[in-house]
DNA sequence: ATACCGTGTCACTGGGTGGTGACTTGAACC
DNA sequence: GGTTCAAGTCACCACCCAGTGACACGGTAT
Protein backbone atom coordinates (compact mmCIF):
# COMPACT_ATOMS: atom_id res chain seq x y z
CA UNK A 1 0.00 0.00 0.00
CA UNK A 2 2.55 2.40 1.16
CA UNK A 3 5.02 0.98 -0.46
CA UNK A 4 7.66 1.92 2.46
CA UNK A 5 8.81 -0.95 4.46
CA UNK A 6 10.20 0.47 7.46
CA UNK A 7 6.71 2.62 7.92
CA UNK A 8 5.18 -1.01 8.02
CA UNK A 9 7.06 -2.65 10.22
CA UNK A 10 6.69 0.29 12.44
CA UNK A 11 2.85 0.33 11.87
CA UNK A 12 2.84 -3.50 12.64
CA UNK A 13 4.88 -2.65 15.96
CA UNK A 14 2.07 -0.37 16.45
CA UNK A 15 -0.48 -2.25 16.08
CA UNK A 16 0.96 -5.55 18.39
CA UNK A 17 1.16 -2.50 21.27
CA UNK A 18 -2.78 -1.58 20.33
CA UNK A 19 -3.62 -5.36 20.96
CA UNK A 20 -1.37 -5.88 23.58
CA UNK A 21 -2.84 -3.01 25.98
CA UNK A 22 -6.70 -3.48 24.72
CA UNK A 23 -6.61 -7.54 24.74
CA UNK A 24 -3.67 -8.68 26.30
CA UNK A 25 -1.25 -11.85 25.12
CA UNK A 26 -4.09 -14.44 24.88
CA UNK A 27 -5.28 -13.25 21.91
CA UNK A 28 -2.21 -11.89 19.92
CA UNK A 29 -1.60 -13.80 16.82
CA UNK A 30 -0.40 -13.18 13.28
CA UNK A 31 -3.88 -13.04 12.07
CA UNK A 32 -5.12 -10.34 14.52
CA UNK A 33 -1.65 -7.72 14.54
CA UNK A 34 -2.30 -8.15 10.59
CA UNK A 35 -5.51 -6.99 10.68
CA UNK A 36 -5.28 -4.62 13.02
CA UNK A 37 -2.32 -2.93 11.13
CA UNK A 38 -4.15 -2.87 7.70
CA UNK A 39 -1.43 -5.00 6.52
CA UNK A 40 -0.52 -8.70 4.78
CA UNK A 41 -0.17 -11.36 7.26
CA UNK A 42 2.95 -12.19 5.20
CA UNK A 43 5.08 -9.51 5.78
CA UNK A 44 5.15 -10.18 9.18
CA UNK A 45 6.49 -13.41 7.98
CA UNK A 46 9.07 -11.31 5.27
CA UNK A 47 9.68 -8.57 8.41
CA UNK A 48 10.13 -10.30 11.34
CA UNK A 49 10.49 -14.07 10.29
CA UNK A 50 6.79 -15.28 12.26
CA UNK A 51 5.48 -13.30 15.89
CA UNK A 52 8.32 -14.81 18.33
CA UNK A 53 10.51 -12.74 16.49
CA UNK A 54 8.40 -10.22 16.19
CA UNK A 55 7.49 -9.88 19.57
CA UNK A 56 11.28 -10.02 20.54
CA UNK A 57 11.60 -6.68 18.67
CA UNK A 58 8.37 -5.48 19.89
CA UNK A 59 10.06 -5.96 23.27
CA UNK A 60 13.22 -4.38 22.51
CA UNK A 61 12.06 -1.25 20.87
CA UNK A 62 9.28 -0.28 23.87
CA UNK A 63 10.58 1.14 27.44
CA UNK A 64 8.50 -0.24 29.04
CA UNK A 65 10.01 -0.20 32.81
CA UNK A 66 10.82 3.45 34.09
CA UNK A 67 14.23 4.16 34.36
CA UNK A 68 14.86 4.11 38.12
CA UNK A 69 15.04 8.25 37.60
CA UNK A 70 11.72 8.35 35.85
CA UNK A 71 10.68 6.54 38.98
CA UNK A 72 12.10 8.82 41.27
CA UNK A 73 11.03 11.97 39.51
CA UNK A 74 12.07 15.17 41.09
CA UNK A 75 13.60 14.34 43.83
CA UNK A 76 13.38 18.00 45.31
CA UNK A 77 9.31 17.15 45.50
CA UNK A 78 9.30 14.94 48.16
CA UNK A 79 10.73 15.38 51.47
CA UNK A 80 11.50 12.19 52.30
CA UNK A 81 14.65 11.86 54.68
CA UNK A 82 15.05 8.68 56.54
CA UNK A 83 15.19 5.14 54.19
CA UNK A 84 11.50 4.00 55.48
CA UNK A 85 11.05 7.91 53.75
CA UNK A 86 12.25 7.17 50.91
CA UNK A 87 10.95 3.32 50.48
CA UNK A 88 7.13 4.45 51.12
CA UNK A 89 7.85 7.15 48.24
CA UNK A 90 8.99 4.87 45.83
CA UNK A 91 6.04 2.53 46.57
CA UNK A 92 3.91 5.03 46.11
CA UNK A 93 5.75 6.15 42.79
CA UNK A 94 5.80 2.59 41.95
CA UNK A 95 2.20 2.36 42.22
CA UNK A 96 1.38 5.39 40.24
CA UNK A 97 3.82 4.54 37.37
CA UNK A 98 2.82 1.36 37.23
CA UNK A 99 -1.37 2.26 37.04
CA UNK A 100 -0.33 4.52 33.86
CA UNK A 101 1.32 1.59 31.92
CA UNK A 102 -1.52 -1.06 30.47
CA UNK A 103 1.42 -2.54 28.15
CA UNK A 104 3.85 -3.30 31.60
CA UNK A 105 0.65 -4.58 33.17
CA UNK A 106 -0.03 -6.23 30.44
CA UNK A 107 3.75 -8.09 30.33
CA UNK A 108 3.68 -8.76 34.12
CA UNK A 109 -0.03 -10.91 33.45
CA UNK A 110 2.28 -12.45 30.67
CA UNK A 111 5.15 -13.36 32.79
CA UNK A 112 2.20 -15.35 35.23
CA UNK A 113 1.43 -17.36 32.46
CA UNK A 114 4.24 -18.59 30.10
CA UNK A 115 7.70 -19.07 30.91
CA UNK A 116 9.34 -19.13 27.30
CA UNK A 117 12.62 -17.24 26.08
CA UNK A 118 10.68 -13.62 25.32
CA UNK A 119 9.11 -13.77 29.11
CA UNK A 120 11.97 -14.93 30.91
CA UNK A 121 13.99 -12.13 29.08
CA UNK A 122 11.71 -9.30 29.54
CA UNK A 123 11.44 -10.68 33.42
CA UNK A 124 15.29 -9.94 33.70
CA UNK A 125 14.94 -6.45 32.32
CA UNK A 126 12.25 -5.98 35.15
CA UNK A 127 14.28 -7.28 37.68
CA UNK A 128 17.75 -5.58 36.76
CA UNK A 129 14.78 -1.85 37.61
CA UNK A 130 14.44 -3.72 40.73
CA UNK A 131 17.92 -4.12 41.87
CA UNK A 132 18.63 -0.68 40.28
CA UNK A 133 16.09 0.72 42.82
CA UNK A 134 17.32 -1.17 45.49
CA UNK A 135 20.88 0.25 45.02
CA UNK A 136 19.40 3.61 44.76
CA UNK A 137 17.63 3.13 47.87
CA UNK A 138 20.42 2.04 49.78
CA UNK A 139 22.11 4.72 48.65
CA UNK A 140 19.79 7.17 50.16
CA UNK A 141 20.34 5.22 54.00
CA UNK A 142 22.14 1.86 54.03
CA UNK A 143 20.00 -1.17 54.90
CA UNK A 144 19.95 -1.86 58.57
CA UNK A 145 21.76 -4.98 58.85
CA UNK A 146 19.20 -6.99 61.07
CA UNK A 147 16.14 -6.88 58.53
CA UNK A 148 16.12 -8.29 54.75
CA UNK A 149 15.29 -4.93 53.37
CA UNK A 150 15.05 -6.87 49.20
CA UNK A 151 12.87 -9.68 51.20
CA UNK A 152 10.74 -7.09 52.62
CA UNK A 153 10.93 -4.71 49.44
CA UNK A 154 9.93 -8.14 47.29
CA UNK A 155 6.85 -8.76 49.16
CA UNK A 156 5.39 -5.34 49.25
CA UNK A 157 6.30 -4.99 45.48
CA UNK A 158 4.87 -8.21 45.08
CA UNK A 159 1.41 -6.85 47.08
CA UNK A 160 1.18 -3.66 44.96
CA UNK A 161 1.37 -5.84 41.00
CA UNK A 162 -0.74 -8.21 42.14
CA UNK A 163 -3.42 -5.71 43.84
CA UNK A 164 -2.85 -3.90 40.73
CA UNK A 165 -3.36 -7.13 38.04
CA UNK A 166 -6.36 -7.40 40.04
CA UNK A 167 -8.21 -4.30 39.41
CA UNK A 168 -8.77 -4.77 36.09
CA UNK A 169 -11.26 -8.26 36.32
CA UNK A 170 -12.04 -8.08 39.91
CA UNK A 171 -12.83 -4.84 42.03
CA UNK A 172 -12.61 -6.02 45.08
CA UNK A 173 -10.31 -8.54 47.25
CA UNK A 174 -10.26 -9.20 50.90
CA UNK A 175 -13.53 -7.10 51.44
CA UNK A 176 -11.21 -4.23 50.36
CA UNK A 177 -13.26 -2.41 47.43
CA UNK A 178 -10.52 -1.01 44.72
CA UNK A 179 -13.22 0.67 42.32
CA UNK A 180 -12.91 3.82 43.95
CA UNK A 181 -9.89 5.43 45.36
CA UNK A 182 -10.45 4.77 48.85
CA UNK A 183 -9.95 1.51 48.65
CA UNK A 184 -6.46 2.32 47.30
CA UNK A 185 -6.19 4.97 49.51
CA UNK A 186 -6.32 2.07 52.34
CA UNK A 187 -4.00 0.26 50.19
CA UNK A 188 -1.30 3.28 49.92
CA UNK A 189 -1.40 3.94 53.69
CA UNK A 190 -1.25 0.59 55.06
CA UNK A 191 2.29 0.63 52.96
CA UNK A 192 2.91 3.46 54.78
CA UNK A 193 2.70 1.67 58.18
CA UNK A 194 4.02 -1.22 57.08
CA UNK A 195 7.22 0.49 56.01
CA UNK A 196 7.27 2.97 58.70
CA UNK A 197 7.24 0.60 61.51
CA UNK A 198 9.44 -2.34 60.14
CA UNK A 199 12.38 -0.47 58.19
CA UNK A 200 12.68 2.57 60.76
CA UNK A 201 11.48 0.81 63.59
CA UNK A 202 13.66 0.43 66.68
CA UNK A 203 14.19 -2.89 67.74
CA UNK B 1 -18.62 -46.93 27.08
CA UNK B 2 -19.22 -47.35 30.55
CA UNK B 3 -22.82 -46.75 29.64
CA UNK B 4 -23.30 -45.00 32.79
CA UNK B 5 -23.74 -41.32 32.90
CA UNK B 6 -22.90 -40.50 35.96
CA UNK B 7 -19.35 -42.16 35.81
CA UNK B 8 -19.12 -40.64 32.39
CA UNK B 9 -19.78 -37.14 34.46
CA UNK B 10 -17.27 -37.93 37.04
CA UNK B 11 -14.36 -38.93 34.05
CA UNK B 12 -15.06 -35.20 32.61
CA UNK B 13 -14.72 -33.33 35.87
CA UNK B 14 -11.82 -35.25 36.40
CA UNK B 15 -10.23 -34.26 33.06
CA UNK B 16 -10.98 -30.78 33.58
CA UNK B 17 -9.04 -30.83 37.07
CA UNK B 18 -6.41 -32.86 35.21
CA UNK B 19 -5.97 -30.26 32.69
CA UNK B 20 -6.30 -27.27 34.54
CA UNK B 21 -3.57 -28.36 36.90
CA UNK B 22 -1.23 -29.23 34.09
CA UNK B 23 -1.36 -26.63 31.58
CA UNK B 24 -4.35 -23.86 32.97
CA UNK B 25 -7.29 -22.55 31.56
CA UNK B 26 -5.59 -20.78 28.24
CA UNK B 27 -5.78 -24.17 26.85
CA UNK B 28 -8.93 -25.74 27.93
CA UNK B 29 -11.63 -26.73 25.75
CA UNK B 30 -14.50 -28.73 25.16
CA UNK B 31 -12.17 -30.88 22.51
CA UNK B 32 -9.29 -31.25 24.69
CA UNK B 33 -11.23 -32.31 27.74
CA UNK B 34 -13.26 -35.23 25.51
CA UNK B 35 -9.98 -36.21 24.50
CA UNK B 36 -8.33 -36.10 28.27
CA UNK B 37 -11.42 -38.33 29.13
CA UNK B 38 -11.86 -40.65 26.57
CA UNK B 39 -15.08 -39.57 26.51
CA UNK B 40 -16.85 -37.98 22.53
CA UNK B 41 -17.59 -34.59 22.61
CA UNK B 42 -21.17 -34.74 22.49
CA UNK B 43 -21.56 -35.68 26.15
CA UNK B 44 -20.55 -32.67 27.53
CA UNK B 45 -22.77 -30.75 25.55
CA UNK B 46 -25.47 -33.34 26.71
CA UNK B 47 -24.83 -33.48 30.18
CA UNK B 48 -23.43 -30.06 30.75
CA UNK B 49 -24.79 -27.64 27.95
CA UNK B 50 -21.81 -26.72 27.05
CA UNK B 51 -18.10 -24.97 28.30
CA UNK B 52 -19.82 -22.44 30.67
CA UNK B 53 -22.01 -24.79 32.76
CA UNK B 54 -19.55 -27.30 32.32
CA UNK B 55 -16.95 -24.82 34.40
CA UNK B 56 -19.84 -23.96 36.59
CA UNK B 57 -19.93 -27.76 37.89
CA UNK B 58 -16.50 -27.87 38.03
CA UNK B 59 -16.47 -24.80 40.11
CA UNK B 60 -19.53 -26.01 42.35
CA UNK B 61 -18.43 -29.34 43.70
CA UNK B 62 -14.48 -28.66 44.34
CA UNK B 63 -12.85 -27.55 47.51
CA UNK B 64 -10.27 -24.79 45.98
CA UNK B 65 -10.35 -23.41 49.22
CA UNK B 66 -9.22 -24.59 52.80
CA UNK B 67 -12.27 -23.76 55.39
CA UNK B 68 -10.82 -21.20 58.04
CA UNK B 69 -10.45 -24.86 60.13
CA UNK B 70 -8.24 -25.90 57.50
CA UNK B 71 -6.51 -22.73 57.57
CA UNK B 72 -5.51 -22.65 61.03
CA UNK B 73 -5.12 -26.92 61.24
CA UNK B 74 -4.36 -27.94 64.77
CA UNK B 75 -4.79 -25.12 66.86
CA UNK B 76 -2.16 -26.52 69.68
CA UNK B 77 0.28 -27.01 67.26
CA UNK B 78 1.31 -23.28 68.07
CA UNK B 79 2.71 -21.66 70.56
CA UNK B 80 0.85 -18.34 69.12
CA UNK B 81 -0.10 -15.71 70.93
CA UNK B 82 -0.85 -12.40 70.34
CA UNK B 83 -2.47 -11.02 67.56
CA UNK B 84 1.09 -11.07 65.56
CA UNK B 85 1.56 -14.47 66.13
CA UNK B 86 -1.35 -15.45 65.08
CA UNK B 87 -1.04 -13.12 61.71
CA UNK B 88 2.49 -14.35 60.98
CA UNK B 89 0.88 -17.91 61.73
CA UNK B 90 -1.75 -18.14 59.11
CA UNK B 91 0.20 -16.55 56.35
CA UNK B 92 2.78 -18.90 57.04
CA UNK B 93 -0.11 -21.87 56.37
CA UNK B 94 -1.83 -19.89 53.77
CA UNK B 95 1.11 -20.07 51.84
CA UNK B 96 2.11 -23.71 52.69
CA UNK B 97 -1.36 -24.63 52.07
CA UNK B 98 -1.33 -22.46 48.58
CA UNK B 99 1.76 -24.35 47.74
CA UNK B 100 -0.42 -27.82 47.75
CA UNK B 101 -2.89 -26.38 45.58
CA UNK B 102 -2.08 -26.04 41.81
CA UNK B 103 -5.73 -25.93 41.34
CA UNK B 104 -6.37 -22.91 44.04
CA UNK B 105 -3.38 -21.45 41.82
CA UNK B 106 -4.76 -21.94 38.67
CA UNK B 107 -8.11 -20.40 39.39
CA UNK B 108 -6.40 -17.17 40.61
CA UNK B 109 -4.25 -16.93 37.31
CA UNK B 110 -7.45 -17.42 35.97
CA UNK B 111 -9.02 -14.90 38.13
CA UNK B 112 -6.56 -12.22 37.03
CA UNK B 113 -6.72 -12.22 32.99
CA UNK B 114 -10.17 -13.04 33.03
CA UNK B 115 -13.60 -11.45 34.27
CA UNK B 116 -16.21 -13.09 33.46
CA UNK B 117 -19.55 -14.69 34.77
CA UNK B 118 -17.33 -17.68 36.80
CA UNK B 119 -14.41 -15.88 37.59
CA UNK B 120 -16.40 -13.46 39.55
CA UNK B 121 -18.19 -16.08 41.71
CA UNK B 122 -15.00 -17.95 42.13
CA UNK B 123 -13.29 -14.54 43.25
CA UNK B 124 -16.25 -13.99 45.77
CA UNK B 125 -16.25 -17.40 47.82
CA UNK B 126 -12.50 -16.88 48.15
CA UNK B 127 -13.50 -13.28 49.33
CA UNK B 128 -15.48 -14.93 51.56
CA UNK B 129 -12.93 -17.05 52.77
CA UNK B 130 -10.63 -14.41 53.65
CA UNK B 131 -12.93 -12.73 55.83
CA UNK B 132 -13.68 -15.31 57.39
CA UNK B 133 -10.12 -15.78 58.28
CA UNK B 134 -9.72 -12.24 59.20
CA UNK B 135 -13.35 -12.64 61.70
CA UNK B 136 -10.91 -15.35 63.02
CA UNK B 137 -7.91 -13.45 63.48
CA UNK B 138 -10.11 -10.27 65.35
CA UNK B 139 -10.92 -13.41 67.72
CA UNK B 140 -8.18 -13.90 68.84
CA UNK B 141 -6.76 -10.36 69.57
CA UNK B 142 -8.87 -7.36 68.64
CA UNK B 143 -7.63 -5.01 66.04
CA UNK B 144 -5.63 -2.20 67.13
CA UNK B 145 -7.81 0.89 66.19
CA UNK B 146 -5.11 2.95 64.85
CA UNK B 147 -3.68 0.60 62.24
CA UNK B 148 -5.91 -0.84 59.26
CA UNK B 149 -5.16 -4.59 59.61
CA UNK B 150 -7.96 -5.66 57.14
CA UNK B 151 -5.28 -3.15 54.73
CA UNK B 152 -2.38 -4.27 55.69
CA UNK B 153 -3.10 -8.50 55.06
CA UNK B 154 -4.42 -7.73 51.75
CA UNK B 155 -0.84 -6.53 50.81
CA UNK B 156 1.04 -8.69 52.83
CA UNK B 157 -1.86 -12.03 51.50
CA UNK B 158 -1.40 -10.19 47.29
CA UNK B 159 2.27 -10.34 48.16
CA UNK B 160 2.23 -14.18 48.76
CA UNK B 161 -0.02 -14.78 46.03
CA UNK B 162 1.95 -13.02 43.52
CA UNK B 163 5.27 -14.24 44.62
CA UNK B 164 3.63 -17.90 44.55
CA UNK B 165 2.08 -17.41 40.62
CA UNK B 166 4.81 -16.56 39.45
CA UNK B 167 7.49 -18.84 40.64
CA UNK B 168 5.87 -21.45 38.36
CA UNK B 169 7.37 -19.72 34.82
CA UNK B 170 10.26 -17.41 36.16
CA UNK B 171 12.18 -18.27 39.67
CA UNK B 172 13.58 -14.80 40.04
CA UNK B 173 12.09 -11.88 41.65
CA UNK B 174 14.16 -8.80 42.80
CA UNK B 175 17.31 -10.43 42.86
CA UNK B 176 15.81 -13.20 45.25
CA UNK B 177 15.37 -16.90 44.34
CA UNK B 178 13.04 -19.19 44.57
CA UNK B 179 14.31 -22.31 43.13
CA UNK B 180 15.65 -22.93 46.25
CA UNK B 181 14.13 -23.20 49.83
CA UNK B 182 16.55 -20.59 51.17
CA UNK B 183 14.57 -18.09 48.80
CA UNK B 184 10.94 -18.80 50.84
CA UNK B 185 12.41 -18.82 53.88
CA UNK B 186 13.72 -15.26 53.20
CA UNK B 187 10.17 -14.16 52.12
CA UNK B 188 8.62 -16.10 55.30
CA UNK B 189 11.28 -14.65 57.22
CA UNK B 190 10.39 -11.21 56.17
CA UNK B 191 6.85 -11.48 56.35
CA UNK B 192 7.38 -12.24 60.07
CA UNK B 193 9.38 -9.42 61.05
CA UNK B 194 6.82 -7.01 58.63
CA UNK B 195 3.98 -8.84 60.56
CA UNK B 196 5.41 -8.42 64.05
CA UNK B 197 6.92 -4.98 64.03
CA UNK B 198 3.77 -3.64 62.13
CA UNK B 199 0.86 -5.25 64.51
CA UNK B 200 2.54 -5.66 67.75
CA UNK B 201 4.61 -2.46 67.35
CA UNK B 202 4.66 -0.05 70.43
CA UNK B 203 4.59 3.41 68.55
C1' DA C 1 12.23 0.46 -23.29
C1' DT C 2 13.22 -3.27 -20.58
C1' DA C 3 14.93 -6.17 -17.18
C1' DC C 4 15.19 -6.32 -12.30
C1' DC C 5 13.99 -6.45 -7.60
C1' DG C 6 11.73 -4.84 -3.47
C1' DT C 7 6.99 -4.18 -1.91
C1' DG C 8 2.50 -5.56 -1.51
C1' DT C 9 -1.76 -8.78 -2.80
C1' DC C 10 -4.19 -13.04 -3.34
C1' DA C 11 -5.34 -17.71 -2.90
C1' DC C 12 -4.49 -21.69 -0.96
C1' DT C 13 -3.21 -25.78 2.27
C1' DG C 14 -3.39 -28.22 6.54
C1' DG C 15 -4.93 -28.45 10.95
C1' DG C 16 -7.39 -27.29 15.09
C1' DT C 17 -11.68 -25.50 17.16
C1' DG C 18 -16.77 -25.33 18.75
C1' DG C 19 -20.96 -27.22 17.70
C1' DT C 20 -24.76 -30.38 15.60
C1' DG C 21 -27.46 -34.18 13.33
C1' DA C 22 -27.84 -38.91 12.31
C1' DC C 23 -26.57 -43.20 13.55
C1' DT C 24 -25.54 -47.59 16.55
C1' DT C 25 -25.51 -50.11 20.81
C1' DG C 26 -27.30 -52.04 24.88
C1' DA C 27 -30.34 -52.95 28.56
C1' DA C 28 -34.71 -52.79 30.84
C1' DC C 29 -39.57 -53.43 30.24
C1' DC C 30 -43.92 -55.29 28.23
C1' DG D 1 -38.85 -61.74 21.14
C1' DG D 2 -39.74 -57.14 20.11
C1' DT D 3 -40.14 -52.12 21.52
C1' DT D 4 -38.31 -48.22 23.56
C1' DC D 5 -35.18 -44.99 25.14
C1' DA D 6 -30.96 -43.46 27.15
C1' DA D 7 -25.88 -43.79 26.43
C1' DG D 8 -22.38 -43.63 23.30
C1' DT D 9 -20.29 -43.19 18.32
C1' DC D 10 -19.43 -41.14 13.86
C1' DA D 11 -19.36 -37.86 10.37
C1' DC D 12 -19.80 -33.59 9.32
C1' DC D 13 -20.16 -28.23 9.16
C1' DA D 14 -18.37 -23.57 9.43
C1' DC D 15 -14.88 -21.04 11.28
C1' DC D 16 -10.38 -19.41 12.62
C1' DC D 17 -5.62 -20.09 12.72
C1' DA D 18 -0.44 -20.34 11.04
C1' DG D 19 2.19 -20.60 7.19
C1' DT D 20 3.47 -20.65 2.01
C1' DG D 21 3.75 -20.15 -3.11
C1' DA D 22 2.51 -17.60 -7.01
C1' DC D 23 1.44 -13.36 -8.83
C1' DA D 24 0.85 -7.97 -9.61
C1' DC D 25 2.73 -3.54 -9.11
C1' DG D 26 6.13 0.19 -9.45
C1' DG D 27 10.22 2.39 -9.03
C1' DT D 28 15.31 2.13 -10.61
C1' DA D 29 19.39 1.08 -13.05
C1' DT D 30 21.01 -0.23 -17.39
Amino acid sequence: MARDKEETKARILAAVGRLLAESGFKSLGVNAIAREAGVDKVLIYRYFEGLPLLLQSFAKEGDYWPSVDELVGDESATDAETLADWMAYLLSRFSAQLQERPMTQEILRWELLEGNELTRELANVRDRFALDSLKFLEEKGSFPPDKDIPAISAVLVAGVVYLMLRTKSSSTFMGIDFSSPAGWQRIQAALDTIVQLTVDGKP
